[in-house]
DNA sequence: CAGTATACATAGCCTTGCTATATATCTCAA
DNA sequence: TTGAGATATATAGCAAGGCTATGTATACTG
């Protein structure tokens, strides 16, 4: 471990750098509070993966394995196992690529489809007295919130050149 | 599994029910991307199980291990786990509690909040290229709404009894 | 002081993640 | 047209992080 010495920021420094650094920092905390959150009020033996999975498939449609695998941000062999599990309860179809022999496409079933709904769902209903009080601007604040960070982070999803995965 | 008839909003739909219902759905599934990135963008073996177990001990100080599982929604033999790996690493230490021989204190170790430190300045760092260009306004706007969500979700955490853990 | 409750540890299992490597297929140039 | 290298997925084998069930030691209480 290189120990070269780093400049902290301090909460409470002014200055656009050092709240940028503490809204990044604050944003991954509760992020992770809220998928272990999501995760554990869920029964179910499904974990995060899956549900990311499907989520992808939903959005962006039929695609093959390898770029599953990175619109998922896990390896390739660790996509193949999710996608058998998958393929097990029906949740994703296998398409033969006609093009490529080699290579399969991966669809999200009507099945899926409805799990997934369903999943979600169970979840907004769980969350759902925590935030029952929030005023409709602050409902809106968290909107917007969302709709500014989404894109930001998708694009990180899509572009793996401008996000290295695992080492600098 | 039951199948009873369940009324899903649609996109679309007018209504604070349907705008909180997607607004936690969404806030769901970006809160799982941005952890599954942090984890992936941040070099090492720590899984976010370790991250979010020595944030709490910061936060909250030094507590029981069985305190600590339910602070990070984990089952108390996980935390067992969790603490050997951090007590090996000499990131917290166990104190004997004078008054239960029975019990822990475990407490972070200034060696624990200095990696804890690190690991969010290198996300902050790694994310920051994606936010750069957020307007004064927008960052305004993504602090509130984290501070909205923040006390909502530690309530999840702290009141066992308000937010039911795995099953209805 | 016996019996129950409580705090943590252990055992054993599953899923999700990885790297390294195998296998099958495709592509292209000699 | 065939052999070399590239590419798409699968397999093997490992570790961490989850869980439930259960064990063990200590505390409490009638």
């Amino acid at each position: 471990m290189l120990t070269e010495p780093i400049t902290l920021p301090v909460r409470g420094d002014a200055g656009v750098e050092a709240e940028m650094h503490f809204l990044l920092t604050d944003l991954v905390q509760i992020a992770g509070r809220v998928t272990r959150l999501a995760h554990r009020s869920s029964q179910g033996s499904e974990g995060p993966a899956t549900w990311r999975t499907l989520a992808v498939l939903q959005q962006f449609g039929p695609m093959r394995l390898g770029e599953l695998a990175q619109h998922s941000q896990v390896a390739q062999p660790t996509m193949t196992k999710i996608v058998a599990g998958l393929v097990e309860r029906e949740w994703v179809k296998r398409i033969a690529d006609a093009s490529d022999a080699r290579a399969w496409q991966i669809g999200i079933s009507a099945k899926g489809i409805l799990k997934l709904t369903e999943w979600r769902s169970n979840l907004a209903g769980a969350l759902q007295p925590l935030f029952a009080d929030l005023s409709d601007d602050e409902r809106e604040t968290v909107r917007r919130a969302i709709d500014l960070i989404q894109p930001r982070i998708d694009q990180a999803y899509i572009d793996p050149d401008t996000f290295p995965a695992k080492g600098e």
